[in-house]
DNA sequence: AATTATTTAATTTTGCACAATTAAATTGTT
DNA sequence: AACAATTTAATTGTGCAAAATTAAATAATT
């Protein structure tokens, strides 16, 4: 079997499978305006409301390079605010603001209406997401 | 159990995931001096000589919007060659040049290098992308 | 205490992704 | 044949990703 055939890639059919998930949360995300990239970071600030960028970053496997822009572009929506730390003024405070808390409750919806699109039985869903998380724990722990 | 808790959603990982894969090839595919998406047109270029932009879109789950830049990018390094088909004045033909040609040897050491950064058992490989493949296939036809 | 090294975020640059629009060519229909 | 609808790439604009650099603050070392 020839394994520079495209179809035979599992990185290809991941980067695929990646961009089209996303591509069914597009319209969903879009009724709250917001990208995917931006609920990641919500999902973490509906945790633990406040964190730093950095350790925002370690968690979505972030820099602040990307995640500056974007954390400036929900600043301006006004969902959470970026305050230096007083105790350390290296780092950036993430706070989540009113707005921002009010969209959870539209985002409760999402995992029920995402589910709607992709029909995966329970142990399929599991045994994939198991998976994926082994080799992501590999290769991040390498 | 939230289904709102970062952790818990098989999406963030798939995103995760490709993008540490991806990062496993950057390295690689520097030495041919091409970026990941780059490898992937070249993966079909390799198996077909010449194809249109429309059909390597279909292959690549890609549009004009990304493909046209990019190609644009290889064809300027003389790896292939952009022109419009005399049968259809509306597509775009790309044909490898000698230059792509010659990276083919290059690669064929990719999949093993790899392999060698990726531990994963046959069957735990050959399960992810079987699941990988029928989930991407259940959304790309639907 | 002064110097050095490290950490953190921001900035800059390059290259995807993707939506929306435009323009040209082809196909389908009257 | 003339007109309308469709198809194909290119273009424009927005928003990630990631590498490299910069600047400021803190920690570690002498």
């Amino acid at each position: 079997m020839d394994e520079l055939q495209l179809d035979h890639q599992l990185c290809f059919k991941l980067y695929a499978l990646s961009r089209k998930v996303i591509a069914v949360y597009r319209p969903i995300l879009e009724a709250l305006d917001i990208t995917y990239p931006q609920y990641l970071v919500l999902l973490v600030l509906w945790e633990v409301k406040s964190i730093t960028v950095k350790e925002l970053g370690v968690r979505l496997y972030l820099d602040s390079g990307t995640l500056t822009p974007l954390l400036k572009r929900l600043e301006q929506k006004g969902i959470l605010s970026r305050q230096r730390d007083i105790e350390d003024e290296r780092s950036v405070v993430i706070t989540l603001k009113p707005a921002g808390r009010s969209l959870l409750q539209d985002a409760k919806k999402i995992p029920e209406a995402l589910g709607n699109c992709i029909s995966l039985g329970q142990s399929e869903y599991q045994q994939l997401k198991g998976r994926v998380d082994k080799l992501l724990t590999q290769l991040t722990t390498a």
